[in-house]
DNA sequence: CTACATATTTGACATACGTCAAGAAGGTGG
DNA sequence: CCACCTTCTTGACGTATGTCAAATATGTAG
């Protein structure tokens, strides 16, 4: 079975899954589990997180493929490879800008997932 | 290169990581953006999703393998495989007591993950 | 239209991962 | 010692993942 790139619920959808998923009465169904599986699986990526983390640092959150390339030193294809990761998880957007395409972060994203892992939150 | 499983740091000397990684002026060099996407890949398995919310509602945050084995529907050798990959991430330690083996959740760990993602943490 | 710059996709490859069945290890009780 | 229970490991299998080089798209400027 391939996984279908089908389009995740936008995250504010998911904030009903905040503490719940490992909250006291909630038992994380399947079908939960997966989806929150999805979104983390775009985060365990020591280059994923690299260009996170630079995103968070930079002016406006947002850098274009050109400059995440040589912050990880890769490929600029592989480094399209791993955007379109993070903002099929939902958690970076894209926006072209003349010859540039342009990553911003969704800080809310990241926001929701911290949340959702928290056993002492809520 | 096979990923030795040399034992991760404690996750108490990771706090220091807190919120750098994706704080703004921490670039997360290469090998803290590893040691993250280690732990990180511990929880991006719907399968052990389930077994650490299992835990969170769990008496004690313990439970041992034949509790969890039909908690997720799987082969008991595998839910073992996904319990060690747990341990070595340091999510959940193991204690034996005769003939069972009790995995209890560390939630400081996940706690610790929790704020490092959070981009308006600290 | 042509030349160039940035971004993405494709194909190929090696490696890692999740799963099971079967066997081995650790522990209990006759 | 033997029978049994729980757990872990091993070997095998298919699938997914990360990477690159090369080809293709998308956009700008002569």
């Amino acid at each position: 079975m391939t996984i279908v790139p089908k389009p995740l619920p936008a995250l504010a959808d998911t904030s009903p899954i905040c503490c719940p998923p490992l909250g006291t009465d909630a038992q994380l169904g399947r079908q939960d589990a997966v989806e929150l599986a999805v979104r983390l699986k775009a985060l365990a990526d020591p280059v994923r997180l690299q260009l996170v983390a630079h995103l968070v640092g930079a002016p406006d959150w947002e850098a274009c493929t050109c400059d995440l390339a040589p912050v990880v030193g890769l490929t600029e294809g592989t480094v399209s490879h791993h955007l379109k990761q993070l903002s099929q998880a939902g958690l970076v957007t894209k926006r072209r800008d003349g010859m540039n395409v342009w990553y911003r972060l969704v800080p809310e994203a990241l926001t929701a997932i911290s949340r959702t892992l928290d056993p002492g939150c809520c």
